[in-house]
DNA sequence: TTGGACTTTCCTGATT
DNA sequence: TAATCAGGAAAGTCCA
C-alpha cells in the first residue's frame, strides 16, 4: 500500500512531512479530539492533506499500521469525507472503516463549533450544517454514543467581534448523569442497556451495568471504568439532588429535582 | 497559580 | 458467595 499524493496535495504538505516523520502523536493528540481538530478546524473544511493527517493520527492513536489503510480511497477533501456513509467507510477502509467513521462522527460534535452568522437571531432549524451528523446510517447493533448529539445552539455575543454573533455548540453528555439521560432518551440506539422503570417519575434501571460503564469509560478514554466506579459517581449525585435514592432496588436510580432534560415535556 | 466542580480510585462495611 | 449499595477519603482532571 503506498501513498500517492496528488501534485496539489504535495504542495500542501509541510516540507518535512512523510508518513514516518509525523509529529509526536502523544503531544499532538493530547486531548484528542476536542482540542486539536474540532476546535481548530471543522472536518468539512479540511483540505485533502488534513484528511490524510487525520487518517494518520487515528491510526497512530489506535496503534494500527497505517499501511492497512488505502489512503488513495481517501483522496478527498473534508466536505467529501463528511458526506461518506458508514457503509462507504467500510468499503473504503475495510475493517478499520467503523473506527474511522466513529472518529469522524466524534469530531463533528465534540468540542465547540463556532458558526459566524452575523448579527441575526438564529433558530436551530435555520442553521445549515454542511457536515451533518450521519447517525441515520449507523448499522443495527452498532453501539451508539448519545453524547454525539449536538445541544441546541447558544448564541453569545463576542466582545472582540462587535456586530457579530457566534453560535456555540457544546457536546451533550459532558457529565455522567447527562450521558445516562441521553442513553435513556435514545433507547432505539442502545437497546437493553438502561430502561425506564417509571418514565414520568424519572425512575430508571441499569440492565447491563458493566456495558454502560464501559461505554462511559470509552467516552472518557478510560478503559478501566467499571460499574462500581460509575455507581460511586452516581451516588455523589444524591447530595446535589440530581439523583434520588430508590431504596431496596438494585441498579435502580431516579432523577432528582436538579436533573434537567429527561422529562418528555422538556424534550 | 489557585480554587472549585466533577470524576476516579480505593476502601470498608452492609445488604441482597 | 458474589454482586451491589453506601459513603469516606484522597487524588486526578478540567476550567475559569
Amino acid at each position: 500500500m503506498s501513498i500517492t499524493p496528488s501534485t496539489i496535495l504535495e504542495s500542501q504538505l509541510p516540507t518535512t512531512w512523510s508518513p514516518n516523520s509525523y509529529p509526536d502523536v502523544s503531544m499532538v493528540m493530547s486531548g484528542y479530539p476536542s482540542r486539536l481538530w474540532s476546535h481548530d478546524s471543522q472536518p468539512q473544511y479540511w483540505s485533502k492533506y488534513q484528511v490524510w493527517e487525520w487518517l494518520q493520527q487515528v491510526m497512530d492513536m489506535h496503534q494500527i499500521d497505517a499501511s492497512n489503510i488505502p489512503f488513495q480511497n481517501f483522496d478527498m477533501d473534508g466536505r467529501q469525507l463528511c458526506s461518506l456513509s458508514y457503509q462507504d467507510f467500510i468499503r473504503a477502509a475495510g475493517s478499520v472503516g467503523p473506527l474511522l467513521f466513529h472518529s469522524l462522527t466524534e469530531l463533528k460534535w465534540s468540542g465547540q463549533y463556532h458558526v459566524e452568522i452575523g448579527q441575526l437571531e438564529i433558530k436551530p432549524s435555520e442553521l445549515d450544517f454542511s457536515c451533518p451528523f450521519p447517525d441515520a446510517s449507523y448499522p443495527p447493533g452498532e453501539i451508539y454514543d448519545p453524547s454525539f448529539q449536538p445541544l441546541a445552539p447558544v448564541a453569545s455575543p463576542t466582545p472582540s467581534s462587535p456586530g457579530k454573533t457566534f453560535i456555540t455548540f457544546y457536546p451533550r453528555g459532558t457529565h455522567l448523569w447527562e450521558f445516562i439521560r441521553d442513553i435513556l432518551l435514545n433507547p432505539e440506539r442502545n437497546p437493553g442497556l438502561i430502561k425506564w422503570e417509571d418514565r414520568t417519575e424519572g425512575v430508571f434501571r441499569f440492565l447491563k451495568s458493566e456495558a454502560v460503564a464501559q461505554l462511559w469509560g470509552k467516552k472518557k478514554n478510560n478503559s478501566s471504568m467499571t460499574y462500581e466506579k460509575l455507581s460511586r459517581a452516581m451516588r455523589y449525585y444524591y447530595k446535589r439532588e440530581i439523583l434520588e435514592r430508590v431504596d431496596g432496588r438494585r441498579l435502580v436510580y431516579k432523577f432528582g429535582r436538579n436533573a434537567r432534560g429527561w422529562r418528555e415535556s422538556e424534550k
